[in-house]
DNA sequence: ACAATAGTGTGATTTGTATCACATATTTCA
DNA sequence: TGAAATATGTGATACAAATCACACTATTGT
């Protein structure tokens, strides 16, 4: 890789959270061991099983990151933006890979080697600490859906995954948004029911306001309301 | 603490894998932040929603990691064992417990508090590697079974579970074991099925002799055939 | 050795959610 | 602009598993 390409790369990694404690040299020479990869929409970047190890960080585009059955169900983990990172359980322990990685819009990624990944964190202790801060909340989100999915009954999950997904709204002052939001389908294998009774709670939600849809995604009115529902 | 009793404490730290790349002296000098703690069977050690910060290493005894809902069910996260150690979570990120921890025999443990293991991790890339390693198999395993949970009906997940638990037999040659054996109720919080089921789901196994009951605890006489049952 | 407690077995019934089978919208793009 | 492809809405039915209710069996302790 030449080195005005590594410098484009550099400049590029200051967007990735993980690695904002780098001084400008150690992401320098960083970048010298990272690839520029780019992939269109519905392009599968990890496939489970796969023996590679190499670590993903996502300058552009969204992913989802998925598991399927024998019968073609499909259980969505995490939705994946610019800034975060993936691959990185293989570039730990070099298993193989345990679940698919597909782009949703088109992506451009920096990617490099496991031994590469692993010698950045074992010269910089706070992205080392910032990695295991990333993966103390992986486990926290993946208790709370193994415990929502086991106690709750399927609209329970789906109010508590909106309320996991809604940001403040910029526009209406007290409101939240889930913009854009997903399908119907691909919510579905997110909270794990299938996609006609996603339907159903949704109708309902929409009767009682709890849910409002726009152009611009879903709106919750009121957070506190559909809280309640949530936990009842 | 007295540094006879830091001295004791650091010997019984070496059987804790994630400590074992220290030197005697690092031990030593980490063993100093640390304290002894015994709990009889039955007690909380962590509390969901509590916002202590300390990381607890298991010298010997066992505990169960788990959540209950508001009717009372519980789902069984995991059980520790002898070398393990848990609340690792809050130390690295400061954030609440997400679940509790009880102890099931009677334990005895070295717990330090968060800075003491922050400032360990922080001088050994070794140990914050091994803790990152831990972590990445804690993932996986959590991955697979919100997928387990999602995709796979209550028998599949009863054979997968028995598969993850079982160990070579030693004294049956190529046989497998789970001894102890957990009780029905137990096991069936960490398939996430009724006690009820469980009950129905071993008699079927039983009868097709896939598995046996014995004093020992329960055994597989042919992991193969376990495997198609769980896979099919 | 006995009662008390904890764990297990099993039928009958109810329940939630998947599945099937369409109708109806909405978006995409030729 | 119209046709194809995606996404959504909704009833009817099927089914797996929870729940309820109780008998039975081990284990524990005094």
């Amino acid at each position: 890789m030449s080195n005005i390409k590594a410098t484009i790369v550099s400049s590029e990694l200051k967007k990735i959270p993980l690695l904002s404690s780098l001084s400008d040299d150690a992401r320098d020479s960083f970048a010298n061991k990272c690839r520029w990869v780019e992939y269109g929409p519905d392009k599968s970047v990890i496939e489970r099983g796969m023996f590679d190890t190499n670590v993903y960080f996502i300058i552009t585009g969204t992913l989802h990151v998925l598991n399927y059955s024998e019968t073609g169900r499909v259980i969505t983990y995490a939705t994946l933006k610019d800034g975060d990172m993936f691959g990185e359980l293989a570039a730990i322990d070099g298993l193989p890979r345990s679940a698919w990685v597909c782009s949703i819009t088109p992506c451009q990624m920096a990617t490099c080697p496991s031994p590469a990944f692993i010698n950045l964190l074992s010269g910089n202790a706070e992205v080392s600490l910032a990695l295991l801060k990333r993966m103390s909340s992986n486990i926290r989100l993946l208790d709370d859906r193994l415990k929502d999915l086991t106690l709750l009954g399927a609209e329970q999950r789906a109010c508590t995954e909106l309320l996991r997904m809604a940001k403040p709204d910029s526009e209406a002052p007290g409101g939240y948004v889930i913009s854009p939001m997903l399908t119907h389908a691909n919510f579905a294998n997110l909270v794990g029911v299938s996609r006609e009774t996603i339907s159903r709670i949704f109708r309902k939600l929409r009767e009682e306001s709890l849910i409002v849809h726009n152009k611009r995604g879903l709106c919750i009115p009121n957070r506190k309301l559909l809280e309640q529902r949530a936990f009842l």
